[in-house]
DNA sequence: ATAGCTACGTGATGTACATCACATTCTAAT
DNA sequence: ATTAGAATGTGATGTACATCACGTAGCTAT
């Protein structure tokens, strides 16, 4: 399928765009490419974009001590991923965010979103329910960081995305889930 | 300040209503009054409202296994607080909402605020933002949730809101931060 | 005032994890 | 095909926390 039917399909499910509204939209972004390994956002940078992924998987990461990985988000197709503390805040990135595959993304200026959003009142209300959306599996993932032991998350992550197991390394699965990935190797040979 | 004041200064720092469009805005909110220790949601019940926090203090929290608490956050004035995942998704609270101090709040329905979103652009511009800012809150929860160790996020906690300290049970901030009571008492006592 | 309840402190012990060390297997580049 | 590096498995040990147990101080209601 092509980038602009991805979108237009996604963008459908919450808000009501004319066919000439949504064309003028697609306008505003631009499509990229990127091989495995490749980096979309490094700590420092300047933030100007937030990405939609068509196809690939791209992590968005936290280091610690230039030594500890800690994953904040999976992207997968359909998802939208950017640094938003720094987006948001016209300030500079304090995650990473790379390619776990190679990768195509859609990419949009914040500029655009809020020109986009105060011109086309649907575009408004499409972006405040993808977030109304993050926010809620955010919060739902503090929750089971605060309530669960470490095998219950592997499981829950498992259940919610069962492509991610042989997708990505373990040691990737085993940051996302907060534990080292000597835990992760342990928790699932134990069963 | 009254409630009218109250909201209306919060508003404009996001959003651009005139008189006439506040004064509607504002017409579909109910004031309530609760008494310390008394519940705005339990577990269980069908969530029809958010609440904005005009003075007191709520806390939001999950009982697991009828034993142990986790608080999701401290609702202070000028905050909004419900149980999101249930309101989003027009299914029961998971969470319980109740007041640690005497509380004054404002009510609005998901309707009237879907109604309001849809009628007013600037009303959906608010509540994106609004949004926006939560995400990302919790997302730094999270990653602190993660990346430091119990002391450290009980002095983040602290640096962020002095004013818990002499207002809520230290029981209660412990846990928010996801540790027992008497680790905290020994976190602080040793220094 | 007294009784009962809640908050809070502190020692002893248990446990889920991290860390370190090293072996093995897989993958990718030349 | 060979080799280097990345990913993975597994034992030994350390540690930050929870849990249990018991104590005291402070509120609140009668």
């Amino acid at each position: 399928m092509e980038a602009k039917e991805i979108l237009k399909e996604h963008i459908a499910k919450t808000a009501s765009l004319t066919d000439e509204q949504f064309d003028y939209f697609f306008s505003h972004f631009k499509l990229l490419s990127y091989k495995k390994g490749q980096t979309v956002i490094t700590e420092g940078d300047k933030v100007d974009c937030e990405y939609f992924v068509l196809s690939g998987c791209l992590k968005a990461f936290f280091i610690n001590d230039d030594i500890k990985m800690y994953i904040l988000q999976f992207a997968m197709p359909t998802w939208w991923t950017s640094d938003y503390n720094a987006l948001y805040n016209n300030s500079r990135a304090t995650i990473n965010i790379d390619c776990i595959t190679d990768v195509e993304i859609l990419c949009l200026s914040g500029a655009d979103r809020e020109k986009l959003c105060n011109e086309i009142h649907q575009v408004e209300h499409f972006f405040r329910w993808r977030t109304n959306r993050g926010y809620v599996a955010s919060q739902k993932r503090l929750l089971s960081f605060m309530n669960n032991d470490a095998r219950k998350r592997y499981e829950e992550l498992l259940a919610l995305y069962p492509q991610l197991y042989n997708l990505v390394p373990k040691h990737l699965i085993a940051a996302y889930l907060g534990i080292s990935r000597e835990t992760l190797s342990r928790l699932y040979s134990a069963h």
